[in-house]
DNA sequence: TCGTAGTTACGTACACCGTACGTAGTGCGC
DNA sequence: GCGCACTACGTACGGTGTACGTAACTACGA
């Protein structure tokens, strides 16, 4: 009976080779690669079971040896790219300096794999090498004395924050990426539009806005202020004297 | 020619009901709302373009009559529940409180409607009710003296938050919502697992966390706190004196 | 040493998905 | 009242995730 089990787990707590039978023809990491490649490439939506196989030069049935549900590739894929954290020797003793600096490698990440925000809302963090990103962390904020659960808090709204930047600034690109038309096309209609709604007074605020001459905000600089300012959300008020 | 158009094109610019021909026999908003009722009962995978067309009683394919691409289903979606916040009047002149109450009723229609986080990662806020919305927050923010790009970013940036919280708080249950086992069998798997991962040596910080007895932490608090600072990161700093 | 049980590989098949296309009927604008 | 743009929707296609069955293979217990 069973077979092929279906109780709760999580793919990280099966052994990558099994005891038993033939030697698996690939790694978990090659099949992670594989879909990335796909990922960077073709976007998401490209990721499936049959591609993946394909690039791989395996049978579609084959992979499930491998990755019991399409969900955990995802898993596969998150852990992969999580490889590419920097992470130095030892932190340097500034937690604020060094959870910023992570910030940056994150955003950085997120830009290089541009579907990884969007995967990140999916999956669990408990991969090998999201433990040793989130030990990292830790280490990071040893010399910072609050509550163990605020510090997992703290690291959850630092990653969470800068998902929230890159998703909110990718959005447009994306859904350029999976229509046929181009991004260029996309904004000048949604400006089109927006437009024309501020026009029809329903909106006075918007329309104020809109009309206002628009200087240019450095994203960069707000991202630096909003980390700065979360950090210190969670740093005991300084009460010298 | 052309038939059915692909050009450029966000549904709210639309007509609803064209010129000639039949009366539509559903308005975008029965549409919306039985996406709704379905994503709430069953989770956003069961929306399907099948799926909501049996639950308005018509064809499949008379739903591409109002909805050019299943995409557009979700931006309907979005807007539906977006009229659900409960605006007053007139902002009450403390935009700090304004956009406080406003962070909380955003998180609090996540969790009415849990797949809402998740989709508005690829929703653009051009509806109607997201238009009410983001106008209605620059009212409240018109006493705050910064450059117009700036009060979108706060808006974003707290949007964002709210999502990134909510996203993190429900990534469990989510999981166990579409598969077929209990949040709490999931939670035991992957709470022995992570002991057993920190039990071998690898990650000696988070060993020491966990070894820790936990004193709970307040979402709600951090969450307050966290809104509370980021506002704070964008206004100016008060130079008293 | 040799079954044999547990694995790997993978072809076939199924239910479901988004949606292109064609056709029939309806009612507004000219 | 003619014509055409619109609504309705059945059929069909190419894709998806994956259950299941089968054949080959290998490490272990006897």
């Amino acid at each position: 009976m069973a077979g092929r089990a279906a109780e709760p787990e999580v793919i990280w707590a099966r052994p990558e080779r099994a005891g038993r039978g033939p030697r698996p023809a690939y790694t978990r990491r090659d099949i992670a690669d594989a879909a990335v490649r796909i990922a960077d490439s073709d976007g998401l939506e490209a990721v499936s079971m049959r591609r993946v196989a394909a690039e791989l030069g395996c049978g579609t049935m084959s992979l499930y040896n491998y990755v019991p549900r399409k969900e955990d590739l995802y898993e596969l894929m998150v852990d992969a790219v999580s490889g590419e954290y920097d992470l130095p020797e030892k932190p340097s003793g500034d937690w604020r300096a060094d959870m910023t600096a992570l910030a940056h490698q994150t955003r950085a990440l997120m830009y290089r794999h541009p579907w990884l925000a969007r995967v990140m809302t999916t999956a669990y963090f408990l991969s090998p090498n999201a433990l040793r990103y989130l030990d990292w962390c830790l280490g990071c904020l040893a010399p910072l004395d609050i509550e163990p659960g605020l510090k997992m808090q703290l690291i959850a709204m630092v990653n969470g924050t800068v998902m929230a930047t890159v998703v909110n600034e990718q959005a447009l690109a994306e859904r350029a990426r999976s229509l046929p038309w181009t991004e260029e096309q996309e904004q000048s209609v949604r400006a089109a539009y927006l437009a024309r709604q501020a026009a029809g007074g329903r909106y006075p605020h918007l329309a104020e806005l809109l009309a206002a001459p628009s200087v240019p905000v450095d994203p960069d600089e707000i991202f630096d202020m909003t980390i700065a300012r979360l950090l210190e959300s969670f740093a005991p008020p300084v009460t010298g004297a």
